[in-house]
Parts: structure tokens; C-alpha cells; sequence
DNA sequence: GCACAGTTGTGCACCAAGTGCAAGTTGCTT
DNA sequence: AAGCAACTTGCACTTGGTGCACAACTGTGC
């Protein structure tokens, strides 16, 4: 029923756009009512943004099964690289994109999203990182930097229209950060 | 106008809560009419966030006046360090910080303005880099580490309950993520 | 076959955010 | 005085979102 209602949604958020698609035409097309709708998702950005919590559950569980003496950033861009397997529609995926983007409190909340990925990745690599006090801190930064540049990267993808692979825009951004000059 | 509308805003904010209060609430408190309210500002949300864009700005100034050949890291940080001399009232700063904290709407709308940074100081650093086809995706990717080092200091900041100054916890941040360990 | 409880869908009334429009107000210019 | 522009306001309306009570379906034990 989730997924049926997510489905639906993005279908028509990708015909009409976001903002002019009401949440009525959402339920109606599902074949549900609007109540029924509400009791699945809090709100109507979680229509589109739904899945990103899952994505975040999916990079954590690679990000568990990394070595533990790996270096922390190889071990988070080897979770990352999920996102570009689980991709269901890749020639929508422009598309979808761009709508993420294009809305503003959409914007938001999808870079509100990720950032919760936070939570979720940084007690993973924490314990990897040297002993000290505010470890759980450098954690968190370390973690914030990585979605950061895999927003980054995401926006100059859009941007390029996909031509160049999501992934070496990331390895860029990165070296960027990391890298004196 | 505006300002009196976004003061007496942050007032009853700070009182009641954000999601508590309603715009009528705001607009007669100001003694003006809804309607009015919203031709100063587009949505409620701006009327707790209006001030970020403005610091924004100052930030950029402040940049901008950096010399052109100190690292860009170092302009960077002394760039943000105006958010310390801006503050109108250091006592309420732990309580509004707070409350843009425990909104998720807000908090989202926070984070986006804030990455919205990220437009007005790339240019300003992307100069300073090496040349490279990728130079002013390279700034943005800095610029946006910057940010989120800041925000992950104030997040710590607040849960430190201030008991910490926040830039050095931006300098642990900044160490974490440019270290390799 | 029947009463039982638990989940799930639905209708309805309601509140708050936001917009478009038309009319009123103020104040300044000529 | 008349006219013009900018600002303010009321009003009706759409949309997102919530609380609540009631129906429909499900499986369980007797």
C-alpha cells in the first residue's frame, strides 16, 4: 500500500511536477482516500523523500560491513555506491532528480534527509577513529563532509545533465576537501 | 517593517514555540493585518529565517576582503567568525538556536538557507584554486564542507549547551574531516 | 454459527498556511 | 484640488494536515 501510494505519487509528481500536484489527485489515482493517504505518509514531501530514509538504512548496512581498519572514507564511499545499484527507473532518474531539486522546502527536505543519514552512519565509523573525547563529534563531522560532497556532486550531475558518472564527481569533491592546495 | 514583523516573530517564537504560534498570532502582535504580514514575507518559516540570508551576505563581504592568496580555509573560518559579532543577544542564542533545531521543517529550512551560502561564497573562492575544468564545482564542494563543518559545530554547540565555544568545535570539525587518520 | 477484538479504510468537520483580487488608505507631486 | 503610486486591508478560496467517530474486514476461540 506504501510503496502503491509512492509509486503513484512520483508517477504524477513526474508528470504535472510537485507543487502542482495535489494530494486528492494522489489518493484518487491510488484508488484510496485522502485519509487513508495521511495515514501512510505524515505529509506530502514524505511522498517524494520516502525513500531516501530507506536508502539511508541500505548505505548503513554496507557501511557495517566494511572492514573495521578500513580508511573511514574509503568505507563510506564504498556504501554510497549502493545508490547507484538500487536505482529502479535509471532513465527517469534525470528526471526524478531535477523535481527533487526545482522545489525549494523539497530541496530542503531532501538535504534534511540525507543529513539524518548522519545518525545513522556515524556510530558505525566512530569507533573506527582514534580514541578521544569528542570522537562521537569527528564522527559526525567526518560523515556530514561525505553527504555533503555526495550533494555536491548530485547537483553538478543534474547540472551536466548526467553525462559524466555520478561517482567521479564524488571522488572530486572529495580530493577537493581532503586535498591541500 | 520587516524587521519589526521578523522581532516580534522571533518573540513569540521564543515564547511559545514556532509550530505554537500562528501567523495571526504574529501579525496582531505587530498590529498589522495577515494579509500585510505576508507581503513582507513568503511563507512563516521566513519569518524565523529571514535573518540568515542577510548573514549570508555578511559573510560574503567579509570574504571577499580576505587576501587573495591566504588559504581558502583560513579565509573561510575568518569569514564565518562575523556570526560571533552579529549575535543581537547572546543570552537568547542557545534558545533560538534550539528552536530552529527541534522543528524539522525549520531545521530543514535552516540547513537549505545555509547551503544557499554556498552560491554567494563559491565564487568568491573559486579564483583562489588551481586552474581546472572543474574548479568552480571543486569551490562549491569546499565551500559546502565548510558549511557543514559550521553546522555540525552548532549542533554540538547546542548540545553542548553552549558550554563550549562553537568555533572550536568548527576548528575540531575542520581538523576531522581534512586529517587523514 | 457467533461473539470478540484488532486492524484498516473512510467521511466529516475543522484549523492553519498561503494566494488572488479588488478596494481602501496614505502621502506626495504638479 | 486632482492625480498618482505605494502600501495596507478584507474576503473568498485552495491546499495541506489533524482529530474523531464509525464502518468493514480479518482472524480467533467457543
Amino acid at each position: 500500500m506504501r510503496s502503491l501510494l509512492a509509486q503513484t505519487a512520483m508517477q504524477l509528481f513526474a508528470e504535472k511536477g510537485f507543487d502542482e500536484t495535489t494530494v486528492d489527485e494522489v489518493a484518487a489515482a491510488a484508488g484510496v482516500s485522502r485519509r487513508t493517504l495521511f495515514n501512510y505518509f505524515r505529509t506530502k514531501e514524505d511522498l517524494a523523500l520516502s525513500g531516501l530514509s530507506e536508502q539511508g538504512e541500505v548505505i548503513a548496512a554496507r557501511l557495517g560491513a566494511r572492514p573495521a581498519d578500513e580508511d573511514v572514507w574509503v568505507s563510506l564511499r564504498h556504501a554510497f555506491v549502493v545508490l547507484d545499484e538500487i536505482e529502479v527507473s535509471p532513465e527517469n532518474r534525470l528526471e526524478i532528480v531535477s523535481m527533487l531539486f526545482d522545489n525549494d522546502s523539497l530541496r530542503a527536505g531532501h538535504a534534511e534527509k540525507q543529513a539524518r543519514w548522519t545518525d545513522l552512519l556515524a556510530p558505525l565509523i566512530e569507533p573506527r577513529l582514534p580514541a578521544s573525547e569528542s570522537r562521537g563529534f569527528q564522527a559526525r563531522a567526518i560523515v556530514g563532509a561525505a553527504i555533503t560532497c555526495l550533494q555536491a556532486a548530485t547537483e553538478e550531475w543534474l547540472r551536466l545533465r548526467g553525462s559524466t558518472p555520478l561517482f567521479d564527481l564524488y571522488d572530486t569533491a572529495v580530493a577537493a576537501i581532503r586535498t591541500s592546495n
